[in-house]
DNA sequence: CTGAAAGCGCTTACAG
DNA sequence: CTGAAAGCGCTTACAG
C-alpha cells in the first residue's frame, strides 16, 4: 500500500499491470471483453497498490453520484429517526448513497443554505422529511428541478382542495386521529382532550381531533402548548390533571403521553379508571408501560421506503408507482382506554 | 432557469456575463481582487441561470470533498441515535457534509463492501459507532490510512493492558456500571441481577457489574440473553419476576428496564419496595417513567461531538485535542432505587 | 483585476 | 479484446 505521496489512481493501477487505464475502469466496472490475463492483472495491481477508485472523479465522469440527501429538521425523535430508516433501508438496496443534512431553523437564510448544498442537480437527489414547519419550508425551498419526494404529515382526506403533490407521501394522520377520538367519544367520554405536536395545517392529527368532536356536537377544548417529548406531555398533563371534567385525552405522539402518564399519576389519577389515554405512532416502547398505551400505529418505516420507491422513479426513469402499499394508521386498543 | 438540454456549468455563467469561467469560479469562492462590476455581472448571470455548482467536480479538482461517512449497525436505538446527533452538530458547524452508511451484519463481505465504499481517502473521512460487534469489526477493516475515528464502548479502566488507539473516544462503561452495582449493594441488597445488553469484552457495562460483584464477594448471577429493547428486557424480566431471591437489577440500558418494570409489574412485585432497578443512558422518557427510573447518565451526544473532533484534528493537521471534555457517567437516583 | 493552460481521476464512445 | 481521445465541471498556479 502506497503511503507516500499522493494517493494511487487508476493510472497507477494502469502502469503497474502494463495496460491503460481504460482497462482498469473497464475491469472496475465489470465489463465484459476483457481477457482473463488481463482481469488477473488488473486485479492483482489494484489489490498491491491498495487502489481504491474516486467517488468525485466517477461522479463528474458519469454525471451523477447516486446519492440521496435527507433533509430533516430531526433525527432522533421516533417519527423522524424511524423514516429515516426506512429510507435508509431502501437505498442501501439500491446501493445509493445515502446523506443527511439537519435543518433545524426557520430562519430563511438557514434553509436557504441547506438547499443550495444539496442543489447539484447532477450530484444526486434530496428527500426532505417535512413533518413540521421547518421541513415545510425546506420543502418549498427546494428547486423544483432536482429529483426529489417528501415525507409530509397530512392526510388531504376531507379538507383539502389542492392537488397534493405527486412526490409526496404521508400517512392518514387526520383520519386515524378522527377515529380514535370517535372511539374515545363512543366509550362515553363527553369530550376528549387533547395535546398536540406542533403542526402548522388543520389537516393533520389537531384538525382529525377538532373534527370529531365538531361531528359529534361536543365542545371543542383548549389545547396546551404543542410539544415532542414526554416533558412537554408532562408539562400539559400538570393542568390538565388538575382539571375534573378531563378524562379523556388523545397524545399528539406516544412521548407526549408517557409524560402525561406521570402527570396524572403524580395527580392520584388513575389510568383508565379515571382518564383515557390515547398516544400516536406506537413507538416500541409503548406496549411495554404500565398501563400499556393504546395508540395509533403509523408506519414510519414503511412511509420512508415508499418516500424512496417515489423517488427511485424519477432517479431511473421508471413510470412513477401507481399505488404505494403503505400500511393503514391503525389503532391498536391497549390497556389505557376501557369502558368507562 | 434553464429547463431544457444539460445543466448549467460554470461555463455558461461566464458566457452569460462575458468573462472567463476563472472569473466565476473567483466570485463563487469569495476571492478578493474581483472587480465589483464583474462581481455583479457574474452574480446575476447565476442568478439568470439558477447556476448551482457541481460538487463533484469541485471534490475532484479541490482533492477532497469534506465530507464525514458515520458508519453504524443502527440509527434509532437512543445511544446512537444520540451520538450520530452529536457528529451531526459538530459536522455541520464545520460546513462538512454527512453521509451515513449502515452495517447490520456481521458477514465479512458485507462489511468488506461497507468499507470499500468510503475507503476513498481523497474523498473523505469515516467516523465510526462500534457499540456493538459489527462496529468493532468495520473498524477493524478500516484501512488505517483513511482519516477516522471511532465511538466505542469501553473504558480500559481496570482491565486493559493494551493502548487504546488515540483516535478512539469512549465513555467510562465500565467505572459506571461498576459503581451503580456497588450502590445497589450499599442499599443492603445481597446480590444485584444484571439484564446485558450485548457486548463482546469483558470491559463494558456487563464487565463493571461482574467486577463489583466480585470485588464484594457475592455470588454473580447468571445472566439473560441480551438484547437492547424493551421486549428483551421484557422478556428477562419475566423470568427474574418469578425468582424471589432477585430484589436489585441493573439494565444495560433504559429500555431494557422500561421492559423490566413491565415483567415487575405483571408479576406483582413493587419498584422499588420489592424491587430496585437502574437503568443505562437517561434517554429523554426515564425521568417520566412511573416510577421514575434511577439510570447512568450517558453524554452520547458530547461524545459524538468529541469524536468529531478528533476527527477533525486529523483533517486540518492540527495537533490532537489533548484532553476532550467528556462529561463524566453520572448515577442519577429517582424513584426506582431506595433504601432497603 | 482577469484570461489561457493544465490537471484532478474517472467514463464513454471510437477506432482498431 | 484493448488503447488513444475527449470530456465531465471545477480549482489552482502562471502570466499578464
Amino acid at each position: 500500500m502506497s503511503q507516500s505521496g499522493r494517493t494511487v489512481s487508476i493510472t497507477d493501477v494502469a502502469a503497474h499491470a502494463g495496460v491503460s487505464h481504460q482497462t482498469v475502469s473497464r475491469v472496475l466496472n465489470g465489463h465484459p471483453y476483457v481477457s482473463v490475463r488481463t482481469r488477473d492483472a488488473v486485479e492483482s495491481a489494484i489489490r498491491d497498490l491498495g487502489y481504491r477508485p474516486s467517488r468525485a472523479a466517477r461522479a463528474l465522469a458519469m454525471g451523477s453520484s447516486r446519492s440521496v440527501t435527507v433533509l430533516a429538521s430531526n433525527t432522533t425523535l421516533y417519527g423522524y429517526a424511524a423514516t429515516l430508516q426506512g429510507i435508509e433501508e431502501a437505498a442501501r438496496m439500491k446501493r445509493l448513497s445515502l446523506m443527511i443534512s439537519v435543518v433545524d431553523s426557520l430562519d430563511a437564510d438557514v434553509i436557504q443554505a441547506a438547499v443550495s448544498s444539496v442543489s447539484d442537480p447532477r450530484s444526486g437527489s434530496v428527500i426532505v422529511i417535512a413533518y413540521d414547519q421547518v421541513g415545510l419550508r425546506t420543502l418549498q425551498a427546494l428547486p423544483q428541478d432536482i429529483p426529489h419526494a417528501a415525507a409530509i404529515g397530512r392526510s388531504f382526506s376531507s379538507t383539502t382542495r389542492q392537488k397534493p403533490d405527486p412526490r409526496w407521501v404521508w400517512l392518514a394522520d387526520y383520519d386515524a386521529a378522527f377515529a380514535a377520538t370517535q372511539h374515545l367519544l363512543g366509550l362515553g367520554h363527553r369530550t376528549v382532550h387533547h395535546v398536540p405536536i406542533p403542526s402548522w395545517t388543520k389537516d393533520q392529527r389537531e384538525g382529525g381531533w377538532r373534527a370529531a368532536l365538531r361531528q359529534a356536537g361536543v365542545e371543542v377544548p383548549e389545547l396546551p402548548a404543542p410539544g415532542w417529548d414526554a416533558r412537554a406531555g408532562y408539562q400539559a398533563g400538570q393542568a390538565l390533571a388538575r382539571d375534573p371534567d378531563v378524562t379523556a385525552i388523545l397524545c399528539g405522539n406516544d412521548d407526549l403521553a408517557l409524560g402525561v402518564f406521570r402527570a396524572l399519576h403524580e395527580a392520584g389519577r388513575r389510568i383508565p379508571e379515571d382518564v383515557n389515554v390515547i398516544g400516536f405512532d406506537d413507538a416500541p416502547q409503548s406496549a411495554f408501560l404500565t398501563p400499556s398505551l393504546s395508540t395509533v400505529r403509523l408506519d414510519f418505516v414503511g412511509l420512508g421506503r415508499a418516500c424512496f420507491d417515489v423517488l427511485w422513479a424519477q432517479i431511473s426513469n421508471m413510470p412513477a408507482p401507481s399505488r404505494i402499499p403503505l400500511a393503514i394508521p391503525q389503532l391498536v386498543l391497549r390497556e389505557s382506554t376501557s369502558k368507562k
